[in-house]
DNA sequence: GCCGTTTTCGGCCCGACTGTTTTCAGTCG
């Protein structure tokens, strides 16, 4: 039996045992369904466990103490428990082991490919022999598969799309999991003697949506150098060693064999190492041209005088900028999206920051799709997120069945349910909201009189992608009773490409009626995303982010909205949920007087 | 494989959409 009471501090961070079991039940789900629809349920049991692992709030070797403090978690009885307990114990699990050795992996990853569900895969496998992505493309190039029953031009038009969002998303990781690889990576680093300071860099740094690689600048001095960097490359992280020098070092890690670069510089050369490895590479390119133009050399080491060589900065990234005269230009904004020249004039935007933040706009709890229920959530929030003012629940309206959708009564019995949580908590922290779906023709999922009566609504779309969304979107926002447009693109990353708007005719609508526009922290939505966020301000349209959380861990994602926010130029003053709810109460009824006017 | 004021068996969200058909299978959420 796994005994363990007292856990040390790193084993309490570090949440690899969640993310590696939530893949092996993951891809246990799919070996499942691949076997046909006799073993649907136990698939969907394990894409279950999945998801419990992935929200679970501390590593599960915390709950693991034995096979009862494991089945109180949802979706886990005895035969995962038990399954767990043995992958802590021993790092495998046989069922699983088993398993690979009858259905290819590779195959199974086809499966997390839109368009791509067990039936499908098997036919080709069955019929092609097809084992993996590159047989597969080679057999709609040789015009293999189309002969094949039930495989129209239309199926395989929709299979290369989803083979070819695959392969670009295949050697990135989502934002979040990035981060989380980064900060276990960074931690384990700083611990090592004689690494005065570390910080990531790269993409990561500018909070880039999806990840390649992970890049880590020290400062460590002199002599110590070869040793620190024999200790790089032994953390417990790294799998295959690429290259081990001087002052630098790279390593895939062991999980997914993501590339790790650590850098060595010393305290003087610490801000142009920083600035260069942070990039972008064009935004650096733009900084050496600026250079050269004043008879200077910039690069990795520092700013130097090009005839003297002298060193003129190099220490920090402000120094360096204050060189250029340039303000301090936030990783974020390093995008050349127009950086430069507000720079210059003095006009970057003070980004709005994750303390800015007084509330959450969307969340789901059990009266629909979410995993927990409203008194636990507000609790939760009181606790975690003391400075929120207000959090906005948004569960589903009817239409999203398979979401456990509410009815007009079902709201109401609802809202009786908010009050009384309030009033138990004594704060009014809870708002009554609502993510109403927006029907095929543009028209709403609840009645106008039910409308009136939330605190916040919420329209998004989720079905009918190839209706006209445009026509559907500024419908919604013509709506006097919408106060924001959720997810406004549909897209999911590396998954689902948005559907087609006229961002432009969406912005203007959104901006004339006062309808605000959501940024959904999801990490696989991240929709808005920045570039359109920054389009969006542009045209004075108010921004709301939320992290749209089903389950607690979630209500972390707003970090990531933020993130979005700040790439896309966010002040505080352009997001909504950064003013007290006195504030949100004026621009809905701003938004109300806009939509009389207009129809 | 999980779950249980229909509890140890027998269910397990179910409708929309798409592309293939010409009444349906597969996929998605």
């Amino acid at each position: 039996m796994y005994m363990k009471k007292h856990l040390s501090p790193e084993e309490k961070t570090n949440l690899s045992h969640n993310i590696v079991l939530a893949d092996i039940f993951h891809r246990m789900a799919s070996c499942y369904r691949y076997m046909g629809p006799a073993e649907r349920f136990r698939a969907q049991t394990y894409d279950n466990a999945s998801r419990t692992m992935k929200n679970l709030q501390e590593d599960v070797s915390t709950y693991a103490t034995d096979l009862r403090s494991l089945d109180k978690l949802s979706g886990i009885g005895e035969g995962i428990g038990k399954k767990i307990i043995e992958f802590l114990e021993t790092g495998s699990i046989k069922t699983y082991e088993k398993l690979l050795k009858e259905v290819p992996v590779e195959l199974l990853e086809l499966m997390d490919i839109n368009g791509f569900g067990p039936a499908t895969i098997k036919t080709l496998h069955d019929e092609l022999k097809i084992n993996n992505r590159d047989e597969l493309i080679a057999a709609i190039e040789a015009g293999k598969v189309e002969k094949l029953k039930g495989f129209g031009p239309g199926k395989i038009e929709n299979m290369k799309r989803g083979l070819k969002l695959f392969k670009e998303s295949y050697s990135r990781m989502l934002l979040p999991d990035a981060l989380k690889t980064g900060k276990d990576i960074l931690g384990t680093i700083q611990k090592i003697p004689g690494v005065k300071k570390a910080e990531l860099a790269g993409s990561l740094r500018r909070r880039k949506e999806t990840i390649g690689d992970i890049d880590i600048i020290t400062i460590a001095e002199g002599k110590g150098r070869k040793k620190i960097i024999s200790k790089f490359v032994s953390i417990p992280q790294c799998n295959r060693v690429l290259a081990s020098g001087e002052t630098k070092a790279s390593f895939l890690l062991k999980r997914n064999n993501t590339q790790v670069d650590i850098r060595l510089v010393s305290e003087q050369e610490y801000g142009s190492a920083l600035l260069y490895f942070t990039g972008s590479k064009e935004h650096n390119i733009q900084l050496r041209l600026m250079a050269k133009d004043k008879g200077w050399k910039l690069n990795e080491y520092g700013l130097f005088d090009e005839k003297t060589a002298k060193r003129l900065a190099g220490k920090s990234e402000e120094e360096l900028y204050r060189m250029f005269r340039l303000q301090y230009i936030p990783p974020e904004l390093r995008e050349m999206r127009g950086e430069m020249e507000a720079a210059k004039k003095g006009e970057l935007p003070r980004l709005v920051e994750l303390k800015d933040i007084k509330g959450d706009m969307q969340m789901h709890s059990t009266w629909s799709d979410g995993t927990e229920d409203i008194e636990t959530i507000a609790k939760y929030i009181l606790n975690k997120f003391p400075r929120y003012e207000y959090i906005v629940m948004t569960d589903h309206s009817q239409s999203e069945r398979i979401a456990g959708g509410l009815k007009p009564a079902e709201f109401r019995k609802q809202f009786s349910e908010i009050d009384k949580v309030n009033k138990k908590t004594g704060k009014d922290l809870l708002k009554k909201g609502v993510e109403v779906d927006i029907l095929a023709d543009g028209s709403l999922d609840l009645p106008d009189d039910l409308l009136k009566e939330f605190d916040w609504v919420v329209a998004s779309i989720h079905s009918g992608f190839n209706k006209d969304n445009t026509g559907r979107l500024l419908k919604a926002c013509e709506h006097s009773s919408v106060h924001c447009i959720g997810h406004p693109s549909g897209r999911m990353i590396g998954k689902r490409e948005a559907y087609p708007v006229d961002w432009e005719k969406l912005f203007e609508k959104a901006a004339i009626t006062g309808t605000a526009i959501e940024i959904n922290a999801q990490p696989d939505r991240l929709d808005l995303k920045d570039d359109l966020v920054k389009s969006a301000i542009e045209r004075e349209v108010a921004i709301t982010i939320s992290t749209d959380s089903h389950a607690l861990s979630q209500f972390d994602n707003m970090e990531l909205g933020v993130a979005v926010a700040r790439r896309g130029w966010c002040t505080a003053k352009n997001v909504l949920n950064t003013r007290s709810w006195k504030i949100i109460e004026q621009f809905k009824k701003k938004k109300k007087n806009n939509a009389a006017k207009i129809l």
